[in-house]
DNA sequence: TCTGAAATGTGTTCAAT
DNA sequence: ATTGAACACATTTCAGA
């Protein structure tokens, strides 16, 4: 990872269709140079895929929530087949699995508010492992998607 | 949004890479007809952008977590300076506004606990708008980066 | 490791349907 | 809206520095 993977990291991430001869010349290398760079950061797992990003509204699934679950009992078997389980929910559309007073947090998008409530019931209150959850309705949702090491930046905090 | 822009929106979420010739040919028709669905989608923002997914323990971010916010006074402009604020910050990598018991929540992903302490400490305790916060390291994250309408799917919840 | 050049394959346009 | 054919351009390989 020296400065020339970074920056086709960074590229990367910000337009991954960018073709690489220009992806090269924006690096200041051979095309080839730039190939054989990229193939190196997938084989090594730093680049671990291209993804379009869609407009939700478009999927018809303007509606998105935060819903932290309590699962009971806390054991491993029992957080992992709940976290198996939501994972299968086609609402679903992030699984974070956390420590602190809730145990996962879902990002959930669907069409209208009536279809989280009929989600929040028929899915995820009849599974008798999910003790209780909090659901918040997301506003907005800003992604930042180019990330840097956080080395190269003010450690400071002014 | 017919059956053919479904198609193509839901291959080009899982490998935007992908060229416009095998495009085509997955979804079977021409490549000139092809280029031309993936235009009008890009035109209408059905297609936002195509990202490289980055590993975050390569950028030296491996410890990720949620933090949750609350704003006071809770007034448009002092929740607007706020999200300005964070969305600022290297260490977040996403920003949730939503309803309920907090007002916004962060995605943060730093080098280490002793990183996300200090941002913390110094990056948010120090603005007086932010009220207090809850912090939930994440043990792991999993996205779901094909997403359909879910009208196609099992709408009864079984 | 990087490069330039050759070969193979692709993006893109356009006239016709 | 879709197509096939043509052209310009890009990707990919590889021998040599």
């Amino acid at each position: 990872m020296d400065e020339l993977d970074s920056e086709i990291v960074r590229i990367l991430q910000a337009n991954a269709r960018i073709s690489n001869r220009e992806l090269a010349r924006m690096i200041g290398v051979a095309p080839s140079t730039c190939l054989e760079r990229v193939r190196a950061l997938t084989r090594r797992g730093v680049i671990r895929g291209y993804h379009a990003d869609i407009d939700l509204k478009a999927l018809d699934r303007g509606v998105q929530a935060l819903v932290a679950l309590q699962i009971r009992p806390l054991s491993r078997a029992v957080i992992d087949a709940a976290i198996g389980y939501v994972s299968t929910l086609p609402e679903v559309i992030g699984v974070f699995t956390v420590a602190g007073g809730d145990d996962i947090v879902l990002h959930v998008a669907v069409r209208d508010l009536e279809d989280l409530h009929a989600m929040l019931l028929d899915r995820l209150s009849k599974r008798p492992e999910i003790a209780g959850f909090r659901t918040s309705v997301i506003f907005e949702h800003v992604r930042n998607r180019v990330l840097t090491p956080l080395s190269i930046i003010d450690p400071s905090g002014s």
